[in-house]
DNA sequence: AATGAATGAGGTTTCATTCAT
DNA sequence: GATGAATGAAACCTCATTCAT
């Protein structure tokens, strides 16, 4: 990738995260890069298309980052806090930007950006539910979307915590005062409320 | 209000909900309500303070809805459980617009916004710290912060899934379900993580 | 003339005064006279309408005026300086509409406005030369287009200052310190440079 | 300065004349140049600094032409006779848009343009009392301001006639008719009606 | 007579995108 | 590769005028 379109990257998710996507012209993240409104087009379709190799950029981080934790050879509540630790220090880098795609809906054909999402999403459901059956054994199978859904859920809460205040957290501390969390409620499932595959079957609306 | 503005608010709900407040135009509502361009400056001084309205309509139904469960007089869990149902029931009935707000940045200046968020915010914090009170006594106060975050990360856990897949939830069941969840953190409690004040002092950030 | 119609004159006129003939809305006038927008309508044919009311008007108000002057039976000299005097305090009176009168251009198809312009200014004109030749004789004829000229000028050089300024200014002192002015002019006398009806062939441009 | 820029400036010139600021169009302006819209506000950051950039341009050369006179070795009378013929040319040149600029009053928040006309004022008045204490001495000085008026006001009822007329006026010859006159009002003076410095405080009225 | 909701043309401005240089 | 002038569609908003009540 050229440098050209590596600087056009940053400084787009900088301006996106602070104003969101359609409130960032073009023209701004050119000035900010300090090339032309032309040389903007020679890296990219389209402001979309910037949208897209941006979100594209970051999943693959994410997803890598994730494949180095099961690498490590742990003890599987260790890596199941690390996998935490590691939800929290990536968002917390691009906390704005993950905001403004959480915000922005941009245009209704961009089906292939919830293409990407739910590839992404999958992916942390995969890495989730391996976590939690190597950790728990296979009985906590039947409870896996349940527990999928709460694990994130709790990150998403701190997470915003984070996003909102302006502190500097301790992530590794938070990771382990949160695993004896999930501990409890472990042990205190019985009837779980999602079935098993649930959420293999979830299909993003469309949104025409 | 008149039957001409709730019909334009309604009808901006579900096109914001749709495609985002800044891909909406006025046009698009007024042709949706049926109405002329015009019209439409009749009843809001601008897109944006129709924004403002549809927020302002929507946390007072929360509010009020909210208050109905405190004036009940049954156990403090059940009271707890009820709550949770109704923060499922509401956002469930406006998922799509709740998305948006989410997404959405809007203009810097929309500082006014951001009040009322803080406002239905600290509404529902002061809710649930209540409510966790009557329900586990007092000693629960010095994790009320890390509870808020827990309790309402996992809502919204479920609340997204509820957002995003087509089926229907049973909401009663949910809640049912979440308790004993929530039980079995409270019982595991030792050292909180965050301060039992942490949540007040949040200040949104600024988005100049 | 209907109450209503005067009050709306009235307020107009204050209005178009101070912001302007195209920046003053129907609907300011409307409220500031604490009616309804058709109400205007009822009065008026259309805004333009209502300029073309408030110039009759106005017209009618400085005719009358200088009637009176002609109708005292006082020296010529005297006659000539009270027409100055009740020309600064007249247009002291009116300054603001004034202004926006000049300033104003309004739609290219006002010829009416025009005619109405046009008819004043010939009045003025004839009323100054009847004044001039009855205080300096037959033989200020071949001058009177100069002299009208330049006595309108000053007026509106001074005119202008009153306007301008914040200052009150004492009128009956101003036109007996220009009289001598103008009897020095008239002195001094010799070839005229407009010719004697000069005045009377102008053709106010079209606008197309 | 780009030649689209000077391109647009002149025909906006000419229908701001003609229609007047508020009822002239970008539109209008644009299409009268042959460019689009857009291309407008390539040139100016609105329609309002338009008129601005054309007040400025307007200035300068006004500006300019006064410090003309006063660099030329002539006679004081002679350089005042100049003066006025010059005024003449300048003013007969840009009649229109001097008028329109006469008549509207644009936004309330203009200021700029009134330091701007403020400071072009200044700048005139200044160079008519030099060539006045050039051409009748110091003892002039004490009428200066009377005689400012009184000689503005007389080029101004000469432009006026000019402008509206469609004939051509031979501003030499009216130069040389004009400062007999002016000799004439001199001779006669005794008490001034204004104080030596009363053009100084003139404070231009605020437009709220 | 009086209202004021409704209209819709037209205003200024922005901005993604193209293309000749 | 790189530029930036040019485009024109579309955005938000205003306002003179009409008309059913």
């Amino acid at each position: 990738m050229p440098d050209k379109k590596i600087l056009i990257i940053e400084r787009a998710v900088e301006l996106f995260a602070k104003n969101g996507f359609e409130s960032t012209s073009v023209q701004e993240i050119t000035s900010a890069c300090g090339i032309s409104k032309g040389a903007f087009y020679l890296h990219f379709k389209s402001k979309e298309s910037l949208l897209f190799s941006i979100f594209e950029m970051f999943i693959d981080r994410a997803i890598k980052k994730i494949s180095n934790v099961f690498e490590l050879e742990i003890a599987p509540k260790d890596k199941l806090e690390l996998f935490l630790c590691i939800q929290f220090e990536e968002i917390d880098q691009y906390s704005d930007f993950i905001l403004m795609l959480l915000r922005e809906q941009t245009k209704p054909d961009d089906r292939e950006l919830f293409v990407l999402m739910q590839k992404m999403d999958q992916h942390l459901n995969n890495a989730l539910k391996t976590l939690l059956v190597e950790a728990y054994g296979e009985d906590i199978n039947k409870h896996v979307a349940d527990m999928t859904v709460i694990i994130k859920g709790i990150i998403k809460g701190y997470i915003e915590l984070i996003v909102l205040s302006s502190q500097k957290f301790d992530f590794k501390k938070l990771a382990n005062f949160l695993l004896p969390r999930i501990d409890s409620i472990v042990l205190g499932l019985t009837t779980p409320y999602l079935e098993e595959d649930s959420l293999l079957t979830i299909c993003y609306k469309k949104t025409t």
